[in-house]
DNA sequence: CGGCGAAATTGATCCAGATCAATGCGACGG
DNA sequence: CCGTCGCATTGATCTGGATCAATTTCGCCG
């Protein structure tokens, strides 16, 4: 089985084996829905493969991506009554299903692993602040060139470094990741293009001029 | 002392009693800091009295208010190296400071004010991604309006339920809050008032019609 | 009470990004 | 090879909220 890298670094042998004996290798296709917001939290996932994207709706269709999930990252992990968004996978996905009571029974047994879970939920509050800066005050620009940088260290992170970053989701989830439309994505990219400060390439976009990204995200 | 509302209420008599003995009462004026962006994280607050804003800086000035902290709500949690946005006084403000080696060996030694306070940084998670959602996807009006439904929900969770939603905090903290300008607060504040949505009383608004809110935010 | 500084309101104008509207361009099945 | 379907790009125009610019209101202190 692949190793849950984000929370398991730490786990000595015997809690690592207590984790997989509960975990239940899923997969999902392209597009395929993992769970949806409002609906009862049955289980917890861990992404061991592929991207997935987290997403709340308003009544009336409007979309705010709330994050990109790549492997390691750990879903579902509020576990009131109801998800508070929905998640969907971006191409193939893998993923590690916890139920439930599983997850509760572990998690109340092991005080070590509800360590990194916590360390892992606050990593991600730090990231929500991030991003809550960037919906309400960057421009356009900004807002993509910190999203290429941001997407590369994650990859980096999880030992895929490249100058070449991979963009799975489409300009839709970008833009509604970012709070804008999708004609000011494609325009956007179009200027960086232009600018040789970016590469658009198949799948991707490759970062021609990180000094400028980095000086613009500062 | 006055009880530590958030984390506490499921807490043993002993368990309360080693929490209190490592709390350092404290105040602050008006205007005054609690702790800044990027400095060492000596500390962790539990707020008793009064409201925080929460914010992070951009190099060029721009200010994101990431929150309002309220009695009850911890600050601090992060606890990398260094804080991760900024906290002052708007008002004055009472709080409990744990020095962060009493802070993380409690949690070591305390599974049980673990589990709380991961409940905690969990809800702020969710409040996270609901900020992202208004921030991206909401218009101007909606913003004010879902600002004030929830900060009348706080206070209502807190045992102060009232129609009249204090705001101790500028225009300018608002504004800073929900992505906009002062003026765009002002002039939508003024909308919402000759619609009789609301009644701008001193140091606060007072909610007309919730049907009409309620509707707009759902 | 009167004067001062900070915050808030109000008005006029501007503009970044939204909206509306065609194309362009692979990928895929027949 | 060609049609078609779902993106993505590009262009023209519009607009919600920003910006610029005065007032006005409100503590607060002497």
């Amino acid at each position: 089985m692949v190793r849950l890298v984000s929370v398991c670094a730490s786990l000595s042998d015997d809690e690592l084996a207590l984790l997989e004996s509960l975990a239940h290798p899923t997969h999902f296709a392209s597009g395929e829905t993992l769970f949806t917001q409002g609906r009862e939290a049955h289980s917890v996932y861990n992404v061991t493969a592929g991207v997935v994207r987290l997403y709340k709706l308003l009544s009336d269709g409007r979309r705010q991506v709330v994050g990109f999930a790549l492997p390691g990252d750990f879903l579902g992990l509020a576990m009131r009554d109801a998800y508070g968004f929905s998640a969907d996978a971006i191409g193939e996905v893998a993923a590690c299903a916890f139920s439930r009571g599983a997850y509760t029974a572990l998690v109340d047994a092991k005080p070590h692993l509800l360590k990194r879970l916590h360390e892992f939920a606050t990593h991600e509050l730090t990231l929500a602040h991030e991003q809550m800066m960037l919906l309400g005050r960057r421009t356009a620009e900004e807002k993509l060139i910190c999203f290429l940088l941001g997407m590369q260290q994650r990859w980096a992170r999880l030992g895929k470094p490249s100058v070449t970053v991979p963009l799975p989701m489409t300009r839709q989830d970008i833009a509604d990741f970012l709070g804008l439309t999708i004609e000011t994505v494609s325009r956007t990219f179009t200027r960086l293009a232009k600018d040789k400060t970016i590469l658009i390439v198949p799948g991707g976009v490759r970062v021609m001029n990180p000094e400028r990204m980095s000086a613009v995200a500062a």
